[in-house]
RNA sequence: GGCCCCGUCGUCUACCGGUAGGACAUUGGCUCUUCAAGCCAGUAAAACGGGUUCAAUUCCCGUCGGGGCCA
């Protein structure tokens, strides 16, 4: 059965540049652009925007495709690439010439930035003085011919060219404000205005949600639709993601590329579930939620144009949600995955379902599991402050450990409640306070002050390696 | 410098003409073998000044502050 509805004729599409890891901004965006065409039952569009040829970077593409994949955003057409649509911008741009809304110029570099100066100095907008823009068409055309050449679009002089934002309401500029935008270079390639509202158009996209550094462009834009007769799309201009410091978000403070969140442990639900939130909220107040919850609920209205602060803290706590309501085997693989990956580690699928549990309340990413379980799998050291320390002299403690010692091997019922049992009937007998029992052995077992629960860790560790490990700690202890 | 966007607890935000609710963080407590998790309680906000209105956080203007774009 096939219901069309005019909602489905939707199409939004996902723009970034290869010029570097992928950001969590371009997360950011390309969230709401995939809710918002999977809302509408629409399309969404992967264009790769690479007609900057000086910060091109060649591996950058793969690793924008690593990181959509990882985020679960699947594209219905692309990824496109700007640079092999070179012709079709060329066409347009002379089309552009044809219809008089375009024309040659053959500034100079030089005379360029002496224009901008003097403009700068009488306090006006630093914009071409739009000399070429008088040179007889015909005349420039065979001038064109022969040397190097860019091709300006002709901004009205008069008027105002304004739009209205899906997320701000009614934004309007002087078009005397507005320069005569560059559309092709002189080296044949397209500026970002041209390529854009030339792909936009033709690949049929209908709505633009991007952020909001693009505001100030989109009357360029317009202008161009209206240029070659076209009908604009609808825009959504998103707030910057910004640091507590209300500068843009930046490596000093942390990670910023999508990857690195992957890298350091983060699941891709809850990285996605907080930046729904950054903007948006819930209609029922809802903080966790699915991206399929967002789909469905998703409503540009309600999302607030103000800058949100990207606050790590919370992304750390909203991980450690979705990691607490994995299920122990769920979050073994997970692990098991990520150590493979991440760490080299190739840790047995059993032994880590047996620790998962123990680590489930206690980790915010996954990254955090070596430091707090790696002691179930690697060789631990101890010094005689760790193990003694606490008021405690060595003797005390080694007196202690090898009564431990003993009792353990004796016990065949290696079980969390029995050694639990066990040890706090010795604290009982020999009038030893337990917590301090259980320190002086949670050290001597993990080689860690701060571990998971002490017995459960002796029960999966298993009796050979406990015992052994004690053993270790008691030489320690021995040694002058 | 010009143009544009924005301004509710520290942070993310709700209500959007009848004075503020939730979440993170933080503080205290409970629980307790460490650390967490969990539960309970607490602190904490409408930048400022003018209008409009019976009434403004909510609408308008200005100031200030933050940010973006163009170089």
């Amino acid at each position: 059965m096939k219901v069309e509805k005019e909602s489905s004729a939707i199409k939004t599409r996902l723009a970034p540049s290869p010029t570097g890891a992928p950001h969590v901004g371009t997360a950011y965006v390309a969230l709401f652009n995939w809710a918002w065409a999977k809302q509408n039952h629409g399309k969404f569009i992967l264009r790769i925007e690479d007609t900057d040829r000086a910060r091109f970077l060649p591996q950058a593409e793969g690793q924008i495709l690593e990181a959509l994949a990882w985020l679960g955003f699947g594209w219905d057409e692309g990824p496109l690439r700007q640079s092999e649509r070179l012709p079709i911008y060329l066409e347009h741009a002379n089309d552009l010439i044809k219809k008089d809304h375009a024309y040659y110029c053959f500034c100079s570099e030089a005379r360029l930035e002496e224009v901008r100066q003097q403009a700068q100095k009488k306090g006006l907008s630093p914009r071409y003085d739009r000399f070429c823009r008088k040179i007889d068409p015909k005349v420039a055309a065979a001038r064109a011919k022969k040397g190097k050449f860019v091709i300006r679009l002709k901004v009205p002089e008069e008027g105002r060219t304004s739009f209205a934002d899906l997320i701000r309401g009614e934004i309007g500029f002087e078009n005397s404000v507005l320069d005569d935008q560059v559309l092709l270079k002189s080296d044949g390639y397209p500026t970002y205005h041209l390529a854009v509202v030339v792909d936009d158009h033709l690949m049929g996209i209908t709505h633009v949600l991007r952020g909001e550094e693009w505001i100030s462009s989109t009357p360029k834009h317009i202008l161009l639709y209206q240029a070659f007769g076209w009908e604009p799309p609808r825009f959504a201009h998103f707030p910057v993601l910004r640091e507590a410091s209300r500068a843009k978000l930046s490596k000093r403070h942390g990670s910023v590329g999508i990857l690195e969140f992957k890298e350091e442990g983060y699941l891709p639900e809850a990285l996605l579930n907080f930046l729904a939130l950054l903007g948006w909220s819930h209609p029922q107040g809802k903080e966790i939620f699915s991206v399929e919850e967002l789909v469905e609920k998703l409503d540009l209205r309600r999302i607030s144009p103000t800058a949100p602060v990207f606050d790590r803290e919370k992304l750390d706590w909203m991980n450690g949600e979705y990691i607490r309501a994995l299920g122990d085997r769920k979050l073994g693989e997970k692990l098991g995955e990520y150590l493979k990956k991440y760490r080299g580690l190739d840790i047995d699928s059993e032994i880590l379902q047996k620790i998962s549990p123990l680590v489930r309340e206690r980790i915010k990413k996954l990254g955090e599991f070596e430091g707090l379980a790696g002691f179930f799998f690697n060789d631990v050291a101890w010094t005689k402050e760790e193990l003694a320390g606490r008021g405690e002299s060595s003797g005390s403690a080694a007196e202690k450990l090898r009564e431990v010692m003993t009792r353990l091997e004796k016990e065949d019922d290696w079980k969390t409640e029995r050694l639990e049992e066990r040890m706090r009937g010795l604290a009982q007998e020999k009038g030893w306070k337990s917590p301090e029992l259980f320190m002086l052995l949670r050290v001597a077992v993990t080689g860690q002050a701060v571990s998971p629960p002490l017995f459960e860790c002796m029960e999966v560790l298993g009796k050979e390696k406990t015992l052994s490990r004690i053993a270790g700690a008691l030489k320690i202890l021995e040694l002058d």
